[in-house]
DNA sequence: CTCAACATGTAACTCGTTACATGATTGG
DNA sequence: CCAATCATGTAACGAGTTACATGTTGAG
């Protein structure tokens, strides 16, 4: 019943290859970026106890000077681990909170021009998103070979659907409040 | 620079009408449920801190027995703090975080019918939250004269378009594990 | 009588970020 | 030489939930 999910990421990462907890950081911007984050305040200690339960080993530690770079690799006892919670059901409602919907919520508080202007910015950052989707889109479309694919281009769709229906809904709001 | 909007959501409820903690709390949950939640933990400290602020003040407290019922109201001061929230750009970007989605990208590791159930799961869940959605919808098409109303029905679109776009992904995603 | 809803509050806890410390390597 | 990136880690903080304590009121 653990709530904390960044051994899973970890253990999910790597799956794909063995990797340093600087490659974890980077591939997690490069591929779940767009639904998850890690910091570093809870990777690396993540990290350490997962050695300790040897659900991963550290394969090789380099040290060219004193530049340090530690190459960790799931191992079987951790693939079961893995296994066993993507088998499992999520627990609870967490509910993802919205500041700009608390904001356009409370919109009568503030004149309608300062509505506007917010889901503007909501609409642009939105949109920049959504062309680095379909950016990944395209060179995931050339890796179809890997048995990854499947799931990681869904995984992607969820979010380029989001972000399509999150544009023309800022839209029209944006319409609405001028109108009314 | 505070990151607790606890208090902002209370001084936007309090311009509804003055209400108790207790009000609140059930507020929240039947009009801003679907994007932003509040806990007891934070909810009162967070009444005591704006009284001590002037933001809100104490109306009346009432005792019938011993059951206390506090019944606030927001100040000039806090409908101050509340437009100027309002007026502030949204900071920093934060991930939201998504198990489901976390699961289905690590999807190689367990058995596609593992993951169909996933998504069968979220696709029942996304459709009874839009069911709710569009039962609002309709009542608070009767509401047309609060000078709430055009905010309102826009959050509670952006819930549905969000819902509608994630239904559809849903069992595209399912038909698409179940083929390939 | 009992259960659910009303009503307020707090302590302990976990989660997660921020900001820092430390140092190496590479390209302009 | 300097900035960016590589690379690992920790301490302190703040956000947020959970679980509890306490008691009332009204419906069946």
């Amino acid at each position: 019943m653990t709530k904390q999910k960044t051994k899973f990421v970890i253990l999910g990462l790597l799956t794909i290859e063995p990797m340093s907890g600087y490659d974890i950081k980077k591939m997690i911007g490069e591929t779940i970026g767009h639904f998850w984050s890690e910091s570093n305040g809870q990777l690396y200690p993540a990290l350490i106890q997962l050695v300790n339960d040897r659900l991963i080993v550290l394969e090789e530690k380099q040290k060219k000077g004193k530049k340090e770079s530690h190459l960790y690799a799931i191992t079987d006892l951790g693939r079961e681990a893995l296994e066993t919670w993507l088998g499992e059901d999520i627990e609870g409602k967490n509910i993802q909170r919205d500041e700009e919907l608390l904001k356009l919520f409370f919109g009568k508080n503030a004149s309608p021009s300062t509505t506007v202007q917010l889901l503007q910015k909501r609409e642009k950052r939105v949109k920049e998103k959504l062309d680095q989707f379909l950016l990944i889109q395209k060179e995931l479309a050339t890796l179809t070979t890997s048995p990854h694919h499947l799931y990681w281009s869904l995984s992607l769709k969820n979010g380029i659907y989001r972000a399509q229906a999150e544009l023309r809904w800022c839209q029209e709001s944006i319409q609405a409040i001028k109108k009314g």
